[in-house]
DNA sequence: CTCGGTAATTGGGTCGTACCAATTTTCTAA
DNA sequence: TTAGAAAATTGGTACGACCCAATTACCGAG
């Protein structure tokens, strides 16, 4: 799968530590691991790296590295692992039919918001696209997106009908893999009651933010209003990292 | 303030970046870094690689390294670079003044739940730690806390009616740097609305997780029911760490 | 047997080299 | 003039050496 050296370390330590392979939770020290997957040392630590960011490992200077016991007790929780961006694919996950439903779709002007968080100018133009998102005929999030015209000119209600993110990266071989996102609360107004099903007393969450790019390129600004039994938004932070 | 080379490199950086020094939007080349810092490139990459994860800057093989648009331009959003863990701290930003009201605290058998999440035995006890935390007189968050004794014996009303994790910092000098959370929204209920002064209509934001020590040891669950206003989640995610 | 110092273990940081891969720039030939 | 090839630029991956820092293990003196 993949070729890279680090990559391959890590996936094999994952799998053996879900295959129980260190039932004291320990794993073996870095010196070892490099002499046994006969790579560098440097390999071995850039592996770990990645894993103790995913909060799978810990490590501690002069004592080892260890496997994080909630990583066994309750990986359900740590499922963000098999992660993405794309709001397709992380509801496929609870085994229920996702589908979507076009509410609308046109050509607007940049306004000075858009302007500012897609980089545009005051004369771009950008799609607005309104869906609403089923699970199992259950409606659960109305999203509002916008995209400059100038990145995907080719855009149609058929593509806006599926998944955006899954024809980009089939048909023009670009990825989106970074968001900024902020998540809130509140209370539900008449359109989400009648969309979403909801009671007066019911909120909703919402996550908006901005996807970009490999390269960088703000791609989408995107605001999603979400029924809150069917918003959980899991995320390990590790303030290590810097 | 930091000795470490790869630290400096990223903190010079980073001022440059704000102080506008590179109107371009491109930063120097790896190369070109590595000998106007004179420290080797290894250094400067990971530097890079620090900031990129912040979404301060993006790389793209073969073209340079390129700042954020988004990070010069609404670098309000970006603020939880001054990023922590804590819930006192991260209330100080605004420039309201945080206090904390102690409404109730025990000792109590862990409940099977805790005992996963904590990593206890059948027969521990946790305290359990209910406060009110407001801002200039606002009442914005209840929290519910859960900490083994074993990890902290000498827990007193005064400690808790403050921040418990400066007081672990300034007094064991052990840091919490890690957590896992979920963040959800729901509806309030009487109590929410009687000491958030919230309508029936409006909802919470619920944040609740664990909080871990340096070694990995999970310190605390904590379960927060924030004033729909005043709760918003920052995130920035890169894909690209795998 | 216990305490305390010392050695061994284990992860952390830095340097420098070598080569690869994507992109951009330059040059060449039609 | 221009299209395509070649070279230069720029970030990515991997290796291994060297030393440091935190923790643990060990061993000897008392």
């Amino acid at each position: 799968m993949a070729d890279l050296v680090y990559k391959n370390v890590m996936q094999d330590l994952k799998r053996r530590i879900n295959d129980n392979q260190f039932p004291d939770k320990r794993l073996p020290d870095e010196r070892s691991l490099s002499e046994s997957y006969e790579v560098s040392r440097s390999s071995v630590k850039r592996a770990l790296n990645v894993l103790a960011q995913q909060g799978i490992i810990f490590k501690k200077r002069g004592s080892g590295t260890f496997v994080n016991p909630l990583y066994i007790k309750n990986q359900a929780v740590f499922s963000y692992e098999g992660r993405n961006l794309g709001v397709t694919d992380s509801m496929r996950v609870d085994g229920k039919k996702p589908s979507i439903k076009l509410l609308d779709f046109q050509v607007i002007p940049a306004t000075p918001e858009l302007q500012q968080d897609l980089f545009l100018n005051a004369d771009d133009f950008v799609y607005q696209i309104k869906r609403l998102r089923s699970l199992d005929q259950q409606p659960v999030m109305i999203e509002t997106g916008f995209i400059p015209i100038k990145i995907m000119p080719e855009l149609s209600t058929t593509v806006v009908s599926g998944s955006i993110f899954n024809y980009l990266e089939d048909n023009k071989h670009v990825s989106v893999t970074k968001s900024f996102m902020t998540v809130e609360a509140e209370p539900s107004d008449d359109k989400d009651q009648e969309l979403l099903s909801l009671k007066p007393t019911e909120p909703v969450g919402v996550m908006s933010g901005i996807f970009f790019l490999d390269d960088g390129t703000p791609f989408e600004v995107s605001n999603m209003r979400i029924h809150y039994k069917y918003m959980k938004y899991n995320n390990f932070v590790d303030l290590d990292a810097d």
